[in-house]
DNA sequence: ATAAAAACTTTACGCGCGTTAAATTTAATG
DNA sequence: CATTAAATTTAACGCGCGTAAAGTTTTTAT
């Protein structure tokens, strides 16, 4: 079978002339059916690929997309990242997918390496607090951005994650419902702003609900919330300074440390008659399900958070990169019964 | 400030000629330290990248280098692709990951629009059993590939990855010192050749002891391997069919479902007095501290794994591309003693 | 059948940079 | 200061493809 070096030369054997053979690469249906057919049989013969770096040396807007999360070590955004990228390939899109590992000098180098790529649009799930906000700002006014997860105000043509209030009434409700108040436990200073909204929301079910809040902050940076969930609890439960016999963490990964505290003082959790403590949290971490006790969660709507979010990114490219109005969207939670509350 | 177009306008911002400005960013070093220091000059003052799609078009080798995992939203390879990133970059390549997610389809996909980057070379842990093995030879073939973490016979120009004898042998011999030999729990068609090899060194290590191994194989395919560990154990617990109070799992994803398991049926597992079970396995997953209880488990020597694998693919790089002979570096386990055994 | 529209071919230029060869400048050496 | 070696400049070509203009063929509509 004969190399083929360029595109002049696969469009001499497929018998199509090349700028016709370069808009069916553009464009497979652009061409009269035919005409595609053959393109196609050649194809088929021939394995031929047009060359990245010369198609993206003269688009203005190259099919690439910048994914960016600020964790990939946490298989909540492995699997998000996976649908979004799938999401992407299957509409014609590349592409690149990269973790800020939690560090703001990562996130504004993959921004700068991502602004060379000339993407054509970038999902970007910032670190949050951690973000250099005005490093986003200018990034954003560069490439067709829309941001997802984790939201920066005002940055981004659009945001699209979970509505943090729908998540922590849910679970506040059902502790509720059920048995005591829960107390929420969180970090002092969290990395994330959910965890902000989290914490507001859950002050004001609890007000509307007639009970007082009841906060416990833990101390404690940086993106291993299982080990700083652990070392928080650990002093929690020996101090005695828990007024209620229900906890709601603020994340799922706080309360995967939270588990592994109680289990190591002995102290049982669950909704049986010889449990002592009853513990639910948000988020539905992939590992959720399989803590001991399983978590009782509130779980993100992923497919849709994930689907929203591309779909918004083709519109905005499609209008060119700029939207009227910045919009943000919220999906609402979905309580996970599970045997830890 | 102004925008700079091109290299040419740059060059002539900067007072050098575009050759020398061009020889500049191949490699800083190769000309003069006063050309150098005016080249940078201009480059804080005027913040110019040069085009990455003109700059790959005409160079053979690019400095792309890809990053390929198996399954991202397993923690353990996103540590270790994060190690592997960094290397890349501080070595002054550019790397993008890509995770099969498992599929095979979608590991050729990756191998496909792999090659169109023209890597520098690539860094590939393969599916392993569910590899397109012809594929996987033709794609090495083409482009420099060191395998990591899955080895398949002969492919690549290399392969680094873990000692998996080192990892049963210290595990069997911890559990039999200790109290009794350990039965062995594992998948019956695992998907990573590292287990096959797994349940060999088992054998071996037993027969070299003295006992019967004893292997207990559980149905299930794919990558979730916690669940499929779970109903595994269910199922053994329930049937009443183990034969040991010791259980050596062949990976901690495996482990983390048998002991969500336990858990559910009140079986303490652990070495101390009320516990009836003791459980081992292998990988010191990144979630193996927080499992109830913490888990013992022999620890991949990650840190050496990836860098092996970086230097030995730049050293691949280095030398053209081919090695005289294929090289098989094996790292050895660490035994992590937690609660589980 | 004929006109108009649509698709295709031919020709040619440009993108931004790599790269090479010859001419020139600069630095290093004795 | 003269001699060499090394670095830089100038000039020019090529990479593979996008893309535009003008001419030709095919399809669709009347």
């Amino acid at each position: 079978m004969t190399k083929i070096k360029n595109m002049e030369e696969f469009a001499a054997l497929s018998g199509i002339s090349r700028p016709t053979v370069s808009k069916y690469f553009h464009d497979p249906d652009s061409v009269r059916p035919t005409t595609r057919a053959r393109i196609e049989e050649a194809l088929e013969r021939f394995d031929y690929r047009p060359n990245i770096y010369a198609i993206n040396q003269n688009r203005k807007l190259t099919k690439n997309i910048g994914i960016v999360v600020p964790y990939l070590a946490d298989p909540f955004f492995a699997e998000i990242a996976r649908y979004l990228e799938q999401s992407c390939i299957a509409a014609g899109y590349r592409p690149s997918l990269f973790s800020s590992h939690g560090e703001q000098k990562l996130e504004n180098e993959i921004l700068d390496s991502l602004r060379s790529l000339k993407p054509a649009g970038v999902l970007l799930a910032p670190l949050g607090r951690a973000s250099d906000q005005s490093a986003i700002e200018k990034f954003c006014a560069d490439v067709p951005t829309v941001l997802f997860d984790s939201n920066l105000d005002g940055m981004g043509a659009a945001f699209i994650g979970s509505d943090n209030f729908s998540f922590v009434s849910q679970t506040v409700e059902y502790m509720t419902r059920t048995g005591e108040p829960p107390s929420f436990f969180e970090m002092r200073t969290p990395a994330n702003p959910n965890a902000n909204k989290r914490r507001i929301a859950y002050v004001d079910v609890m007000e509307r609900l007639g009970f007082e809040p009841h906060i416990i902050k833990i101390d404690g940076t940086g993106w291993a919330f299982e080990e700083i969930g652990r070392q928080g609890a650990r002093k929690v439960l020996e101090e005695r300074s828990l007024r209620t016999d229900s906890v709601l963490c603020s994340n799922d990964r706080l309360a995967i440390g939270f588990l592994a505290a109680c289990y190591e003082q002995g102290i049982r959790v669950g909704r049986k008659e010889d449990c002592t403590l009853r513990l639910a949290s948000n988020d539905d971490h992939p590992f959720a399900k399989f803590t001991c006790p399983s978590l009782t969660t509130a779980a993100h709507d992923y497919d849709n958070v994930a689907a929203r979010s591309v779909e918004t990114l083709f519109e905005l490219i499609e209008s060119g990169g700029k939207f009227e109005k910045r919009t943000e969207t919220l999906f609402p939670a979905r309580l996970v019964l599970r045997e830890s509350a």
